[in-house]
DNA sequence: GCAGGTTGGTTGCTAATGCAACCATAAGTG
DNA sequence: CACTTATGGTTGCATTAGCAACCAACCTGC
């Protein structure tokens, strides 16, 4: 015990977790600058924008899926950007309630302009690897996020 | 050129930015549910206490700067916080602008009871990795922030 | 010692987030 | 066919975040 009363000293910047946020904060917010000025589009108007553009017809539920977005975002999202006309939404004549997005036009070229300087920035990001480190780096968060989604799981059902 | 007239698809959920995020929210997410429902405490307020716990004595400034929190949520969290009576504030005789926070009794028990639980779930959370990994991961994670900083600055200077 | 600039901190305002309640459609059950 | 349950999506509401404007205390050069 010392004199602080405290037990135990909790190290932040050593935190791994915190560690995480701070790279993933740091990261995302410097690649958000890239199309946010341009095109003012937010981080998560551009991950809907993004698995658009993957999975050209998707329904809202499927794209707050794959994103982990709310779905509550993704409805707002979806309507602003249905406003300003960057998606277009039809509604599956299967069953009514399911909408099947898409970029319009306008979406497309601006996905055909942000797309290329993303990956411009992420290979400016990790230029600071070389591939062997690279791929350790994948592999290891592939990991730590499977084992993540597993802990959670755990909580979940306890 | 595709049929899709996309030039060139994004996949999300390899592009490492994205990926950064969501394993930095799943795991912020699991450990900030072990101490949110027993004492009520967001992210931004444990952050605020762990560097407190850290640096008794520091300024809202300085706390800002270690925890990347912008100056006005802190603003805001140490109110709340002294309202609560998690911490305490004094003001520097020297400077009377500048506040002097530190944990309360009341925080330094909440902050025991909680670091160590924090240390569980980071143990558990790492025990995927072998010692070896444990370090590559950490270093790789400390130079691609370093280098995310130096481009980070980059772009404010153009 | 006082005008101009800095720095630490607070507050106002707007937007984004997240949960829960809700509506409409669909699917399963007796 | 009703009747319940599940699903896709929207909306209401309370909280939080983030920017900019602001205030008050300090610091500097004259």
């Amino acid at each position: 015990m010392t004199d602080s009363d405290l037990s135990r000293v909790l190290t932040l910047e050593r935190f791994f977790p915190y560690r995480l946020s701070i790279l993933s904060n740091t990261v995302s917010g410097i690649i958000a600058d890239t199309y946010k000025d341009k095109f003012a589009i937010s981080i998560t108007e551009w991950r809907i924008m993004a698995v658009l553009g993957e999975y050209p017809g998707i329904s809202a539920d499927e794209v707050s899926l794959k994103t982990h977005i709310e779905k509550s975002i993704i409805s707002r999202a979806v309507s602003k950007l249905l406003q300003r006309k960057l998606i277009e939404r039809e509604f599956d004549p299967e069953d009514r309630r399911r909408s099947m997005l898409q970029l319009s036009p306008t979406g497309k070229s601006v996905y055909n302009d942000v797309v290329p300087t993303s990956y411009e920035y992420e290979e400016k990001l990790l230029c600071c690897f070389n591939d062997e480190e690279r791929r350790q780096f994948s592999d290891l968060i592939d990991r730590l996020h499977q084992h993540a989604g597993a802990l959670q799981d755990d909580e979940q059902h306890s």
